[in-house]
DNA sequence: GTCTATACCTTGATAGAC
DNA sequence: GTCTATCAAGGTATAGAC
């Protein structure tokens, strides 16, 4: 009988991600989760001991879906820079969404650190899993891995450096323009 | 009479200052800030109608700070290339507060725009600030407005994406690397 | 397994004594 | 101007009916 209860705990975890976006993990409360996802309050502490235990559970489903995605880009992507590109294009796509809210990553990162320490390393695995993606791409295309680590961690602050700043501006020329400076440098490899 | 009065504002701005660094804005409450400052509560509230009002207190001393910084070295450092180096000096000396608590401005922007947005528009100006600034010495360097704009913008970005990565990974090592990439690419302009 | 009602606590904010 | 006492509101979490 736990189709039933999986489901109910997909369709709390779906809610959590977006308002955990959205409002930010502190400020989302429980009565906002039970309004948007019209499961009652009391419902949510049958399925997650605490709202800590919600947030793991929203990061390593966040974690998860990241993974299929990267394993699905390197298993049909021939071409390492088309791989690499596919990264860019990510934050391009998605990029009304980091003006209004940030990034997903980086601003949870920002929560965390300070009053959450408990799931920093669940954030710190998920942003090693794309810089070691990014990585072994570079390895693909002739660069010694610890040059590609290097060249990794600058792409993903990139990144992050202009997620922060098309928030903060409420601009998004800011992610065109890393967009652009990202792909100009895959070029170069 | 303003003098004792505005000692002890000057006091609780600083104590917030702090807390709200380390803490986070909204995780910082007024309990806090009195035990930590020594200040009782309700006193706040003659200083400051709204917690809000007191964060905007406190960004617009850093703000005031900031500039106050940027102006001497414009006008006292010669080389445009040693005015520029200044700011990765200054990430590289904050380093261990980066890994333990974030960028100060970075870190309110994850919780403002999402939560706060009325202070998104002070933050900006002092993203801004330090923008313009950047581009200033690189117009000086004899580079065009447009071409200054944008490397200042990326010099930033990278600055804003490594401290989220190394409070992320728990790493000063992320902040050398961005100082290093920084100062290499000052050498080329 | 699911939902309702509620306990308990902390928060930001206020009223009023000094 | 400064501080004490307290408020109402809203938070997380729990107990227990169904």
């Amino acid at each position: 009988m736990n189709t039933k209860g999986q489901k109910i705990r997909a369709k709390i975890i779906g809610a959590a991600n977006r308002l955990f976006y959205q409002r930010g993990f502190q400020a989302a409360s429980f009565s906002d989760l039970a309004r948007e996802s019209g499961i009652p309050k009391g419902n949510y502490y049958f399925h997650f001991k605490a709202k800590e235990d919600l947030l793991a559970a929203v990061i390593q489903d966040r974690s998860d879906r990241l993974k299929i995605q990267l394993d699905h880009w390197r298993d049909t992507i021939e071409n390492p820079k088309e791989r690499l590109r596919r990264t860019s294009r990510m934050i391009e796509r998605s990029r009304d969404d980091l003006v209004a809210y940030g990034c997903p990553l980086g601003t949870l990162v920002a929560e965390t650190v300070k009053s959450h320490p408990s799931h920093k390393n669940q954030l710190a695995e998920m942003l090693r899993m794309i810089e070691n993606w990014m990585a072994e791409q570079m390895v693909d295309l002739g660069l010694e891995p610890d040059q590609a680590r290097r060249r990794a961690r600058a792409f993903l602050g990139i990144m992050q450096g202009a997620a922060v700043l098309a928030a903060a501006y409420g601009d998004a020329d800011v992610i065109a323009q890393a967009v652009h400076d990202l792909d100009t440098e895959i070029d170069t490899l």
